[in-house]
RNA sequence: GGGCUCGUAGUGAAGUGGUCUAUCACGCCUCCCUGUCACGGAGGAGAUCGCCGGUUCAAAUCCGGUCGGGCCCGCCA
């Protein structure tokens, strides 16, 4: 039966099997140490037969083997246990030499990336590596434990859409069977309509887009939550319910994945139990103040300015976390609903986290005829079947709703503390990358 | 779309007109080594300096083009 190599230390005095790939060879002539790496971790294993040593001559790292041998508690391995009298079994030798060395840290200077996603599937292998996509699993389990707790369900909606979108960013068009289609670029207008059947919905999925942007907070395939909610009172029960999901998701992470934060120089997380507000107006006059760099007539925050508000948050309010809102009416998409009690602004929020924007979370405007009348102006086919079948949700009864658009990659960038959203990517897609 | 930058063994770097017949580290190969864990020691192989053209007595080094990266701005679910 096999062992994994975290549970060997279990198994003092019996022998065991165990299965993995060849991590690291130390030999130090009478004595030969490897590592056998598996879904655990290390096991640590001794040799002094030759002949076992033999075994290995001329395998590179990546051999795929089983060792049986003995646990034996020496305080000088590795975890307290190792493995003697072993007897190896190569499976899968490997004899070519990888083209990057995977048992060591590798550096994620930005010109050296590129290298690394080249030879992605071997770099993954290096345990440093790994810890950036457990914890990203762990961040999207407790992104669906608190949504599930809240009644949300989760949905997914197609990708192929029949050219029509929601407006804003450049979309992939590809050939449908003679006729054009469109990669979507967001569920958009698909969880408004849901929003009819199920009250709350929330999808994780991926969303294109086609701008040629080449920055390190944009890639042309992102991983996307995206939540709505009806029956909402006013826009800031929205912000308040993605602020809580947010602040919920990174304490447990922090405090699952101490030691993996750690060992990745991960920041301390500073954050309150609520996330705090500025409007846009106020971020541009608190900056404009502060440094002296005039944005008052900016339509959206600039980059340096959602840097700097973070800064200032962190500082007065003690939250890495903060919300804009209440952005000037230029910037609104139709499905936006304008504020009541300042037509001059729209209900409209951008999450930031450490300088990064990582969600907006908007008040969708929810009664037909104001709809209609705000697609009619920004220059919408109602009558398109990209946009027919979401009116149809709106006539036929829709509650007060809204929601986020969440950027689970900047997520985990921002919460590791890594330079590049692409390193918090499996196999990034930007503007020269389509393979691996 | 605009701007700025960088391409040197498998990987990461040094070298910015001549002493470069190109240096170092890791990795790889051979040998030595019984407590390594970035093991150590001795030796070895591996690069037409991204590509094309030009300037020059002389180009990895300067210039132009080209291809491939990176960073920023714009744009941005």
């Amino acid at each position: 039966m096999r062992i994994l190599s975290s549970d060997v230390k279990d198994h003092v005095g019996k022998t065991v099997h165990v299965q993995g790939w060849l991590h690291k060879k130390r030999l130090l002539g009478g004595l030969t140490f490897i590592n056998v790496r598996d879904r655990r971790g290390l096991v640590q294993v001794v040799i002094k037969d030759k002949a076992e040593v033999e075994k290995l001559r001329g395998l590179q790292i990546g051999t795929v083997l089983t060792v049986d041998g003995k646990v034996v508690e020496e305080p000088r391995a590795p975890g307290g246990a190792e493995l003697h009298d072993a007897v190896v079994t190569v499976l899968v030798p490997v004899t070519d030499e990888p083209p990057i060395e995977i048992d060591k840290p590798i550096g994620h200077k930005p010109e050296n990336l590129d290298t690394l996603f080249e030879h992605r599937a071997l770099n993954l292998r290096n345990l440093q590596e790994q810890k950036i996509f457990k914890i990203r699993a762990s961040l999207l389990r407790y992104i669906r434990e608190f949504l599930g707790k809240h009644e949300f369900v989760e949905i997914q909606t197609p990708k192929l859409l029949a050219g029509a979108t929601e407006g804003g960013a450049e979309v992939f068009k590809l050939d449908y069977f003679g006729q054009e289609a469109t990669l979507a670029q967001s569920p958009q207008l698909y969880k408004q309509m849901m929003v009819g059947a199920f009250e709350r919905v929330f999808e994780i999925a991926p969303a294109f887009r086609a701008e040629l942007s080449a920055t390190t907070r944009h890639m042309s395939e992102v991983m996307m939550l995206d939540i709505e909610m009806g029956f909402v009172k006013d826009h800031d029960e929205v912000l308040d319910m993605v602020g809580d999901l947010t602040i919920d998701a990174l304490r447990r992470t922090y405090k699952d994945h101490a030691d993996d934060l750690k060992s990745l120089n991960a920041p301390e997380l500073v954050v309150t139990d609520k996330v705090p507000k500025f409007s846009v107006a106020e971020i541009h006059e608190l900056y404009t103040k502060a440094t002296g760099n005039d944005t008052t007539e900016e339509k959206d925050l600039i980059p340096d300015e959602e840097k700097w508000i973070c800064e200032y948050t962190k500082k007065q309010s003690g939250s890495e976390l903060v919300y804009a809102v209440k952005f000037p009416i230029e910037a609104m998409k139709f499905y936006h609903q304008v504020n009541p009690e300042d037509p001059t602004t729209v209900l409209w929020g951008d999450l930031l986290f450490r300088g990064l924007e990582i969600a907006t979370v908007p008040l969708r405007e929810y009664r037909y005829d104001k709809l209609v009348e705000q697609m009619k102006a920004a220059g919408v086919d109602v009558e398109h079947p990209g946009y027919k079948y979401y009116l149809q949700a709106f006539k036929f009864g829709l509650p007060q709703h809204g929601g986020c658009g969440y950027g689970i990659d900047r997520l985990v960038q921002k919460t590791i503390g890594l330079k590049n959203v692409k390193e918090a990517t499996l196999f990034p897609r930007d503007i020269n990358r389509l393979a691996p």
